[in-house]
DNA sequence: GCGTCCAGGTCTACC
DNA sequence: GGTAGACCTGGACGC
């Protein structure tokens, strides 16, 4: 996923400034709001730093992350009710979520469950690559889990925001779309923003004020689809077919390619696509075939060894130096 | 400061 | 099925 990944710029991870600076929201809403702290266990091979730091996500509006604090925050909508912003923190073999609002404890964490991805099981892929040198290091770090939004809609539009250009224009129109149309919670943050509240944009406000570019008429498409009820994200989670078939279903979306689509599998559970981008691509030449371009039919090669894993298993080939001792 | 070039993924038209 | 060109932005670079 460069996504996340495209030019990722990994010193933000140590920005504190301007992490503390956004991290949650206005100090004085938040006061006001009503405070509510639950803990959650985690599975044995579930690593908070390496959920977090798997992929770009986190450094993507509504998610604020504080490395020095081991701190990951993130506001979403309950069903049926107004913005809430979570804090996310690791508490000796569980993690410790505060929520600033009246959200029901279930939905906060199913929420979080979600997002941490606390219930997908990771033995077999492990179980895979703990004989494999150099990935072994993903077992034994217990990486691989790949931070999500609480919606497969976000996620979506996010994907979309990753495609032909650098991070920072990522980081962007994210951004943009918070603050423009994103609610606010009681702590100031705001929540992404909704199907329908995009799809009363029209396309010049994409273009103008999100700075999407060409995408502008994608998000305007997409957003009405969705806020119109002719395309279900949510529905892809748990979807009845196989991948291939379900790749087709979400290309439909327009402006969503392979790699889009294959990025956004990954984060459905379903690595049977690499999601090759010009990053992953690079990583590999450099990794794996002397600095050279090769077709990607040669990276398939390589993967196909990890049969349904594969997609897991180049993201943590390419992922490695990202967690090395500092 | 201005103009030019380039990278990035997807769509469309064409072969 | 494969390929070329267009789409748009922001960064890098040269002047």
């Amino acid at each position: 996923m460069s996504v996340h990944y495209t030019n990722i710029d990994r010193s933000h991870v140590f920005a504190e400034k301007t992490l503390r600076d956004t991290a949650f929201g206005n100090g004085e809403m938040k006061d006001k709001a009503k405070k509510s702290t639950y803990r959650i266990s985690v599975p044995a091979n579930f690593s908070f730093r390496h959920t977090v730091e798997s992929h770009g996500w986190y450094d993507l509006a509504p998610f604020r992350y504080d490395p020095q604090k081991s701190e990951l925050a993130y506001t979403f909508r309950p069903a049926n009710g107004s913005p809430e912003a979570v804090r996310i923190k690791e508490a000796k073999g569980a993690l410790s979520l505060t929520v600033f609002g009246e959200a029901a404890r279930t939905e906060v964490i199913a929420a979080v469950k979600h997002i941490m991805r606390l219930d997908e099981p990771l033995d077999e892929f492990y179980s895979l690559i703990s004989q494999t040198p150099g990935l072994d290091w993903a077992a034994n770090a217990n990486a691989g889990r790949l931070l999500r939004s609480s919606t497969v809609y976000e996620d979506l539009v996010k994907s979309l925001c990753t495609t032909n250009c650098s991070w920072a224009l990522t980081k962007k129109m994210v951004t943009n779309l918070v603050e423009l149309l994103g609610e606010p919670s009681a702590d100031g943050s705001r929540a992404f923003p909704t199907a329908s509240a995009m799809a009363a944009r029209p396309e010049s406000f994409y273009r103008d004020e999100i700075r999407a570019g060409y995408r502008s008429s994608y998000f305007a498409e997409m957003a009405d689809s969705i806020a119109s009820g002719r395309v279900d994200p949510e529905k892809w989670l748990d979807a009845d077919m196989p991948t291939p078939e379900l790749k087709k279903e979400i290309k439909k979306v327009k402006g969503v390619g392979d790699y889009a689509a294959e990025n956004l599998l990954k984060l459905l559970g379903r690595y049977d696509g690499l999601a090759l981008d010009s990053w992953l691509r690079s990583g590999f030449y450099k990794k794996h075939n002397r600095e050279r371009k090769c077709p990607d039919r040669k990276i398939e090669r390589h993967y196909s060894k990890f049969g349904k894993w594969r997609g897991l298993a180049i993201w943590c080939d390419m992922t490695e130096s990202w967690f090395d001792e500092k």
